[in-house]
This record gives C-alpha cells, structure tokens and sequence, in this order.
DNA sequence: TATGAATGAGCATTCATTCAT
DNA sequence: CATGAATGAATGCTCATTCAT
C-alpha cells in the first residue's frame, strides 16, 4: 500500500497540509479546536462566532486570527483532519484494509465495516456533524472531500463488490447503490441514535446485527431453482 | 380521516396556524416565500441575508418584516408548510393510506411507498434541504417535527410492519429500525442523486427497483428447514 | 464651449455620477460629508476612524455605510465634488475661461487668474487639502485627477501661453514649465499662509501683486540690443 | 561653524539626540530604517503597519519596539535624520553656507542653490517624501521643523536677499516672499518629476536654468528712466 | 399597506504593544 | 539582545429590526 499519501490540493492548501503533518502542537492550539467543534457543533459555522470560541477556548480573539487568517481557515482547521486523518489515512489504511480483505460473503464484510467504523465515528462524532453540516454550503471542502473518496476509496469498495459478485455471493447491481446502502443504514442508526433520539438507550450489537442479516440475505442472489 | 387536524405548539404558533389555514395568499407574499426558500437553501438560515431576500423578491426590507416579526418567524414560514403540508397532510393521507392499506408484502408495501415518495421529495426539494439543513440548530423545529411524525405517522407504520411481521413476510425485529432502512435508503438515494453527483444521469427505475428488491429479500424471514 | 460635460471614468464611477449630477440631498448628507471633510482634513483618511466621522456627522454608523459602500466611498465621495465641481466645470468654466480670453500680457493673465482662484481655494480649502493629502496614496484618485486635468485643462493653458509667446510677451520656453510657476508661486503662498503660518496676518492683495510682477517681468523676453 | 548644535526639544527628545550623535550602528537597524522608510512613504504613518516594516525588515516584532518604544518613535526616527543631517547640519553648513556667500546677483545665488539642492532632495527623496506628507498630521514635527529651519536658517537667508536688495541685485518687497518663490519653484519641479509626471524624461538642466532666468529677471529692479 | 432610511449591536479582522523565553 | 506568541482594544463593515412617511 505504497501511495499512502493524499494529496490534496485547492483550498487552504497550506494549512491542510500543516494539519496533515503534526497534531495540533501547543496546548492553546488544542484548546482552540476544541473550542471551535464545540461551537460549529451546536450553532453551525455562519451561526458561530469567533468571539464565542475565543471565549470558550480561553485565548484573546487575536490569539484565533494569529493561528488561522479567516473564520473559514478555522473551519478548514476543523474539518481537515476530518480528511486527513479519517478518510486518509485512517479510512485508507482501516477501511481500505477492510475492503481489500477477502470476504466470504456480505455479512462477513459488513461486520468487519461496521464494527470499525461504529467506534470511529463515535470518537470523532463532532468532526463529522461539522462535515455534514456545512457541506452543502462550502463547494470546496465538498469538492475536495468527493475527490478524496473517488481517489483513495472507491476502487477498493467497487473492487470488493465485484468480487463478492463474481463469487455469486452478491446480486448484479451497480456497486455504487450497494455501496450507499451499506452506509445509509449505518449512518441512518447513528444519527437516529444521537441526533434524533439520544435518550433512548441503544443496543449496538443487536441493530448492527438486524442492519447486517437484511443487507447480506437481500443481496444474497436467490437461488436459480 | 378524522385526526387530520395537526396540532402544533410552542414555536410561532399563531404563524404555524395560519399558515395551515390558507395558501400564501398575494403575489408578493408568494415572491417573498420563494426567495427565502432560494437563499435558505443556499447559504442556510444563519448565512442568509434578509436584505439579500428582500432584493430578490423584489420587495422593501420593511415589507417582509410587516409579514414575519423576525428571520426566524421567516424560517417557520418557510419550514412549516412542509410539516403542515408535507408530513400532515400529505404524509398524513398519503403516506398514512400507504401504510393503513394491506400489503401482500414488503415490495408491494415500498413499491408504493417509493413511487409516492420519491416524486413528492422532487416537488418539493427545496423545502426538505432547508428543513435538514436546519433541523440540526434549531430544538424547536426539530421536536415539532418529531411529535407530528410521531403522533401522526408512527402508529400506522409500525402497524404495518407488525401486520407483515405477523403474517410472516418480515423477519422479527424492532419496527423503528426496519423503518429507518426504508428511509435511509430512499433518501441516500435522493442525497447521492441531488446533491453529490447531480451531474450523473440517474435511472429512477432502476434504483428504486434495486433496493426494493434488496430490502424485500433482505427482510423476508429465511426458511425454517 | 460645448463639450463642457466631463466624463470620468475608472473609480467610484457611478458614485461620481451621482455626485456629478445632484448636491447632497438630504441633510443627514451633508453632515456626513462635512464631518468626513473635518476628520479626514484632521487625521488623514487612514488615521480618520468611520466612528469618530459618524458620531461627528450626529448619525449612526451604520448610515454612513448604507450611503457609503466603503470607507474609501466615503473619500470619493468627498474629493469628487473637488474634480467634479472645482476642476470641472469650475475649472473648466472659470479657469478655462480665463487662459481662453485674450490677455495683453502675462501681469494681466496672472492678475485675473491668482484673483479668481485665491477666492476659491479659501472656499474648498478643506477639500483641497485632502486631495492633496491624499493623491499620493490614491493611484485612481491620481490617475483621475490628472485625466481631468490634461484633457480639460491643459488645451486652454497651453494655447494662451504659445499665444502670449507669439505675441513676444514671453520668453520661449516650454509652456508646461510656466505653468507650473505660476501655479506654485500661487499654490506656495497659501501652504504658507494656511498652513505653516496662519498665524501671520497676510495681505493677500500686496502678496499677489508682489508674485505677479516678478513673475510678469521674468517672463517677459529681454530687449534684444 | 560654532552654532552646529541643533538643540530641539518636545517630542522624542532622547531619541532625536541620539539619531544627531550616531549613524544607525547595527546593520539591523539600518535594515529597519530602511523598511520604515519603504512602507511610510508608500502607505502613509497611519496606513503602515509595524508588522509589515518588521517583515520587510526581516526582524521580529518584537525588535522593532526595543528600538523604538513606540510606533511614532519610528517616525520620527527616520524624519529626524532630515531634520539633523538634512536642515542640520547639512542646510546648516551648506546651504547656510550658499547664503552666506557674496552672490554678484540673483542668478549666481539661486545657480549655487538650486545645483546643489537639486542633488540633495534627489538622494534624500523618500524622507522628504515622509516629511511632507506627514508634517500635515503631526503639529508636534511641524513645530520642531519650523523651529530648526527660522533658527538656524532663515537669519542667512533673510541677510542674503536683504544684501542683493541694498545692492539694488533685487527688488524691494518681503525676504520671506522671494525665498518663498525660490523654493517653490524648485520644489514644485521635483514634485512633477518625480510624483506627477515620472514617466517623462527630465532635463534637470534646461529647467532649471529656465527657472533661474524667470526668477533673477523678475526680481532685478526695472530701470528707473 | 408598503416603503426604505435609519439604527446600533454585533461581526470578523487588524494592530500596536507586551513579555516570557 | 532578539524573538514571536499573545493580547484586547479598535476598526471597517453587516445585519435584523424599527418607524416616519
């Protein structure tokens, strides 16, 4: 798995790549990000104020524009390591990993899939509302974060697929609506669990399991009689 | 249809209630509509101007502050109508009916379902990518939402999955989480189709047809031998 | 003197036709442009702060920027009535006129000019200044000015010196360099007067007479023996 | 040369003191002056920032204020070497000298002014530059400005036009005004040269002689028939 | 009723200045 | 002595909202 790497390139190039090679250095650094999820979090990033996160991180609102040059630098700060380390190289490494893996059938793969990206998602729960939330209104972030998918991911997903069809152990289909129904299910539960109804207590196992038995027996293909 | 009636309470009530008595009634209570919908959509609710809207109504700032108090009341008067027409109503007889009728079984209940749904998202797409986009910042909408759907939706929907669960064409399991597939994958479609890759040529049909035919099998109780 | 209109171009543009076409309407304008002469004349414009102009103009700071787009609108603002009602048509009208009568000589040139324009500088002073003030950091406002100046000015100036050379009442010499004297030996005595020593009482009258006839009797050619 | 001193007072006193004993010592403030000198000429006082001189300068901040307390110390420490080596000791010995000087007439006196001066203004352009566009600004600079050119200068000047007028070189009138014109004319050239017309190639020569003539003709008393 | 000028609190951003290292 | 991270007041500008016409 050589090409590890993941160039990524157009907006705040820079500071992506700085937030690709080291951790968010000093202490104050941290506190800031910390800060800066908390708010984007609860008020969206046009609802935030780099006051409010100023205040809540504890540093003087200069200190903020010292680090980023514009609130949507901090927003880039935020969510680049949604990419850089999530997609890549977390999900190039572990997801990557798990879609290159030899699957004996659906169930074998999703349980692989699930349970990782079940634990992920949990630790970087307010990266990943950030994402989506603002998404739809930032065209680059969106652009770059499709371009990383398209180029680090999908070959090994589409090539998964293929090759649990080949064996006969999925039905024809395009992999891209496979795919999609692979992650709306597990991403429906997650945000039905913690945005929708979060004070209901879950069961984890027992609805990845359901999740996992309807998707590998529907796309289990019936047996020609 | 007895129970048509949508009680709603707590946020802008008044509003809510007149804006479900009558259609917005003059010419430029329609344009101010319109253009909130427009730019709500694009830069979401915090981003948004109501200078910008003024203008592209073609009205004075005073005018659409005659109509709506505040932005938010705006927001509502936009959002609402999706509540009180989208999900009561229309869901409400629609949707409703869908799920009271008797299906042989669970493609002959998403057939439906999918069809009915799918066309309605497309009529009225702005109003669902706003209500999303902002569901997440606003607690009063999202209960609001939550109770109508709950109190209006859930009892025939879970009904009708208990009926097939009962006549042995879907597997035992939690009827919410059943539920929440048939969403996910619907609306992961639109997503996908709409927002993420609206430059490919998408099949309906095709789709539509794929995960119904994945979600059937999938929930079709395996045979005892 | 028909091409009387002078048409601007490049900066500010349709803020200058504005001001081109009508004094400043409403009261509220014209305390804002005479606070904004006062603070800018004062502090200069980068040190002049758009709070001090709004509290000094008794209006609310958010009026000066619905009036204003920018801070450097608001300079425009204030300088184009110089190009727009001095240089021209005041200038064009008045100066014009003057370089296009016909004069005996240099003392009778000089004596209807220095009188005409010593009279209006007193009167915009305060816009004089910061233009001047201000050209060397504007390179539009330069640019402009200077347009204005050649193609306006400068025919009529140019033409009554070759006149007056014609006629053996000035040494050869190129015309642009003439100017320039008259215009500092002038434009000197009122840095002096206003500026270094307002302190002095000046007589204006004796100051003049006193610049004309070195200047009248330096141009005029010595007797060829 | 008893009187070389130049004793000022008011504003940055130590600083101006030290400025007059010492050529800037280290290569890093000379780097400094020079990036003060760079910026202030091209922005203003007001519109420079100290982050851009430290940056241009290639020091820290943080340097940039232990040389200088405060950012109108750098000012003055770079408009005070024109008042300490330009008038003082510079105007002192040379151009007090030139006045001091027996001139046959007007035009030998202005021949050695003008050479000389012309050359001076050349290589010092940007601190005059400084100088005039902020002495409007700060009455403090002015004051001393004024200070050091009516103390240590004007007395030659005024003896030396006084001289000509008894030897019936000059026409009778007011010192202050005929110097005025002298410098005015010379000054108003450089302007054009180097701010209004750069574009354009300059015979230093040529003008000046011109000016030369207009000017010693103009003030040589008519011949009293 | 509809308007749009007026408002002033709030916003992102800059800046001169300080101080621990 | 030099640094540069940190500061917080100040700045130019925006915005939802009001109100006289």
């Amino acid at each position: 798995m050589s090409g590890d790497s993941v160039p990524v390139d157009g907006v705040g190039e820079e500071l992506l790549q700085k937030v690709l090679e080291a951790s968010p250095a000093t202490e104050k650094q941290r506190r800031v990000i910390e800060a800066a999820l908390d708010v984007f979090v609860e008020k969206g990033f046009a609802g935030a104020s780099t006051a409010e996160i100023a205040k809540k991180a504890g540093v003087a609102e200069g200190t903020l524009f010292k680090q980023y040059k514009t609130k949507k630098d901090l927003l880039i700060g935020v969510v680049a390591p949604l990419l850089a380390r999530f997609v890549a190289p977390a999900l190039v490494k572990d997801v990557r990993a798990i879609f290159d893996d030899e699957h004996a059938n659906v169930a074998a793969l999703l349980t692989a899939l699930y349970t990782d990206r079940l634990a992920f998602i949990r630790t970087h729960q307010r990266m990943m509302r950030i994402a989506i939330q603002e998404l739809p209104f930032h065209a680059d972030l969106r652009e770059q974060a499709k371009g990383v998918v398209l180029r680090e991911l999908w070959p090994s997903v589409s090539g998964a697929i293929r090759r649990l069809q080949a064996k006969g152990e999925v039905v024809d289909g395009d992999p891209a609506t496979i795919m999609r129904m692979f992650v709306a299910s597990l991403f429906s539960y997650v945000v039905v669990r913690d945005v929708l109804a979060p004070e209901r207590t879950w069961d984890d196992a027992k609805e990845v399991a359901f999740m996992i038995g309807v998707l590998s027996r529907g796309l289990k293909p019936p047996p020609s009689p």
